[in-house]
DNA sequence: GGAGAGGCCTTTTTT
DNA sequence: AGGCCTCTCC
């Protein structure tokens, strides 16, 4: 008996196709990490492929990682040559490499979203540009999607058609790309477009990975951007020996430039692929995945199928509405409790699901208040908390003094007394002799004006020449110490006698650990490579599935994962779909948020709970939300729930009670009326009519005055469109916006 | 040059 | 509600 033989038939039909493209369409819990492991086995040791020339490209480490470990349990020896990496770390090892061949220096920095921030914020103010009007972040976005197209800031240009915010965008784009470049710099985006930029400039470097790649897999292939796609195509384009894995039903990350048409149209990009869809599910309930597919068939433009398991029936979808999210957050918290108390699930098999991090609040203080054991996934990175960015860009600059960034971060930190004055003194000079920022730090003698702050920088050079002396000597952790102890870090922190100052001590010492980690795990650690590592990290990375937690994270960051009891907190239209994609022109958004809803539904093996609240607090302002339209797509018979509990209930909902009630709230067309409080709209089963029409005048209360263009009863609310004189022209619901007739 | 106060904006999701 | 930025005063 082979191991192959307990693959399912169309499973092991993937494992043997070796030879040219292969799609394979897996959906949800199909097994795919099983078919690609199985896969890499099948080619080391039935096919003779030498390991070397296997490439299997993940999203994040952690599928990275676990893929690894998977293909080392079975092939045992030579796996380890494998190339398992995630894109970008794939694109950094290149590199690193070789980016000298298109005019950056190899020891180049990664730029994480700080940075990029305070590069542009540079720009911005350089040239003169009303954040008002254009603000930082959308030229970010702007750029990154560009990047994401491939597209190059003299490509941008071209691009523009005269039209002035984009003639802007262009400026802005060129600025920052000769900043980054030199500040020897590279941002997230970047680490994939340069990347391709080299393989399709020197062919003789493509050739050798070409050569190298020989049989390239990829994983979760419908979150591919262009950038991506064109990376992939060219390593496999001499042997074409390309397998994709992916599902266009849960591809959930549009916003990041990922196109669903890279897996939509792989059989034309490659017209004689071979196309194998896993369908049968080894994880959830019939019941559970009836509900998924229910949900995911309102979605046009998607491959046509239909999940089954041999699992039948199961516990219905639980579902509840409660009257405030605090409520909400309460029974999830409970409901955790009572289960593991009755010993039907640990505290590790439960998950809590939710569209914002900012829902993470509420629950986070109920898991507390219960002393239950929980981990929360996203929201603030580890690394981009300020105690450890500080430490990092010490080791950067001891690294490498070519990030000046890096090095005006720290080099007032502990306070020097070097401030905003010296260091534009500083950055002045090394603007003239076109040198960097450091360098220009070594020759205070020379910079004019610079006064009392020349000793002071001098100091700070020299502890930085210090610790960069001792780093072959001492490593990195016993560098990182010492370099604490001199600046003092951690005793200024000591002195404060706070909360927060002790959990940042606390994040220190981990950091430290982290660096022991690597030390003892790397072959040939070296600063640099631990740099690369820490910049590339994702927050799911950190999720370990031995410890008996409770995980609370976004939809996004629980694909991949499964659990056997989930909790969907926050059914709500408004959030979830987001009110941005409802009031969005483009219907497809409302279809990806819809994949989401997939996305999380699936990632039940056991059982799952919906849960949503009538009102909420969303940035400082009370909502009041209808259940979600996702809700409504699941079928009746497949959902046992209640729709109210509490002690009493206002006056304006008594009618709605029960589980007859539930149902009429949930299917019924009135509901939303129904559950407005009666005070604020008056006859709470009309629908209320704005105080103004097309053509008046209007004050909104963020976005100023505006001229109404357009205004459609849509169903329960009055859509409004509205010109703004300088927010530009929205689109919203009369009930949120809130507006007055001037 | 640094600390403190007040105003403003944000969030949808992230490698 | 909270974080960040800017302004002001020492």
């Amino acid at each position: 008996m082979s191991k192959y033989d307990m693959l399912n038939p169309e499973q092991r039909e993937a494992v043997f196709y070796t030879e040219g493209p292969l799609l394979i369409l897996a959906g949800a819990g199909s097994g795919k990490t099983r078919v690609l492991t199985h896969r890499a086995a099948y080619l080391i040791e039935e096919k003779g492929v030498n390991p070397y020339h296997i490439l299997a490209i993940t999203f994040t480490n952690k599928a990275a990682g676990e893929m690894r470990e998977r293909i080392d349990d079975m092939v045992g020896f030579g796996a380890e040559s494998i190339w398992v990496s995630t894109f970008h770390s794939c694109c950094v090892r290149i590199l690193r490499r070789y980016i000298d061949r298109i005019g950056y220096d190899n020891n180049f920095s990664i730029y994480d979203a700080d940075d990029q921030k305070h590069v542009m914020k540079e720009i911005v103010k350089r040239l003169n540009i009303n954040t008002k009007m254009y603000k930082e972040r959308a030229f970010l976005n702007a750029i990154s999607s560009a990047k994401d197209e491939l597209i190059g800031p003299e490509e941008y240009k071209s691009r523009t058609g005269g039209d002035l915010p984009k003639e802007q965008t262009a400026r802005v784009y060129r600025e920052y790309q000769e900043v980054l470049r030199k500040n020897n710099a590279l941002d997230f985006d970047d680490l994939i477009f340069k990347c391709v930029e080299l393989l399709q400039k020197d062919p003789q470097v493509l050739e050798s990975y070409q050569e190298r790649f020989q049989y390239i897999m990829v994983d979760e292939y419908q979150d591919t951007n262009t950038a991506q796609f064109q990376l992939i195509r060219l390593l496999a384009g001499k042997y074409r020996n390309l397998c994709v894995v992916g599902d266009d039903d849960q591809s959930i990350y549009r916003f990041r430039g990922a196109n669903i048409q890279n897996i939509l149209s792989f059989e034309e990009q490659y017209p004689d692929a071979k196309v194998i869809k896993l369908e049968q599910n080894y994880r959830s309930t019939q019941n559970i995945l009836d509900a998924a597919n229910a949900v995911i068939k309102n979605n046009r433009g998607r491959k046509d199928k239909a999940l089954w398991t041999e699992e039948q029936g199961g516990e219905k979808v639980h579902f509840q509405q409660f009257e405030t999210a605090y409520e909400e957050a309460d029974f999830i918290a409970g409901d955790v409790a009572r289960l593991e108390r009755k010993g039907i699930f640990d505290y590790g098999e439960s998950a809590v699901l939710y569209r914002t991090n900012a829902q993470s609040r509420l629950l986070e203080e109920k898991f507390v208040s219960r002393n239950i054991p929980y981990r929360i996934i996203g929201g603030v990175n580890f690394y981009s908390r300020k105690e450890i960015k500080d430490i990092l860009a010490y080791l950067k600059t001891i690294d490498n003094g070519s990030d000046d960034l890096a090095v005006k971060r720290i080099i007032n930190i502990p306070k020097r007394g070097i401030g905003a004055t010296s260091i534009n003194r500083v950055q002045t000079y090394a603007d003239e002799q076109g040198i960097s920022f450091f360098e220009a730090c070594r020759m205070t003698e020379q910079i004019p004006k610079i006064g009392k702050a020349a000793g002071k920088i001098q100091g700070f050079v020299n502890l930085i020449r210090v610790l960069r002396a001792e780093i072959p000597e001492l490593g990195i952790q016993r560098v990182t110490e010492k370099l604490l102890e001199e600046t003092g870090y951690v005793e200024d922190l000591k002195a404060e006698h706070d909360e927060e100052a002790d959990a940042r001590i606390e994040n220190i010492d981990e950091l430290i650990s982290k660096i022991a980690d690597y030390e003892d795990t790397a072959e040939e650690p070296t600063l640099g490579e631990f740099l690369d590592e820490v910049s590339l990290v994702a927050d799911i990375d950190s999720l370990e599935d031995d410890k008996n937690y409770v995980t609370l994270m976004t939809l996004h960051s629980a694909k991949g994962l499964e659990f056997p009891n989930v909790y969907m907190a926050g059914m709500e239209d408004g959030l979830f779909p987001s009110y941005m994609t409802i009031t969005a022109d483009d219907p497809t958004e409302l279809e990806e948020e819809r994949r989401l809803c997939y996305v999380g539904i699936t990632r039940a093996k056991k059982r799952l709970t919906m849960t949503a609240a009538r009102t909420r607090m969303q940035r400082g302002e009370m909502q009041y939300n209808r259940t979600s339209r996702f809700l409504k797509e699941v079928p009746e018979e497949l959902l046992e729930g209640q729709l109210v509990k509490q002690k009493e209930r206002p006056i304006y909902q008594q009618a709605n009670t029960g589980y007859a009630a539930a149902r009429k709230a949930l299917h019924g067309k009135d509901s939303y009326a129904a559950m407005r409080p009666r005070k604020e709209f008056g006859n709470a089963s009309e629908i209320p009519k704005p105080a103004y029409q097309v053509g008046d005048r209007v004050r909104h209360r963020k976005f100023g005055d505006g001229t109404v263009t357009a205004m459609t009863a849509g169903g329960r609310d009055y859509e409004v469109t509205v010109d703004f004189d300088t927010a530009g022209t929205k689109k919203m619901f009369a009930l949120f916006a809130k507006m007055v007739k001037l």
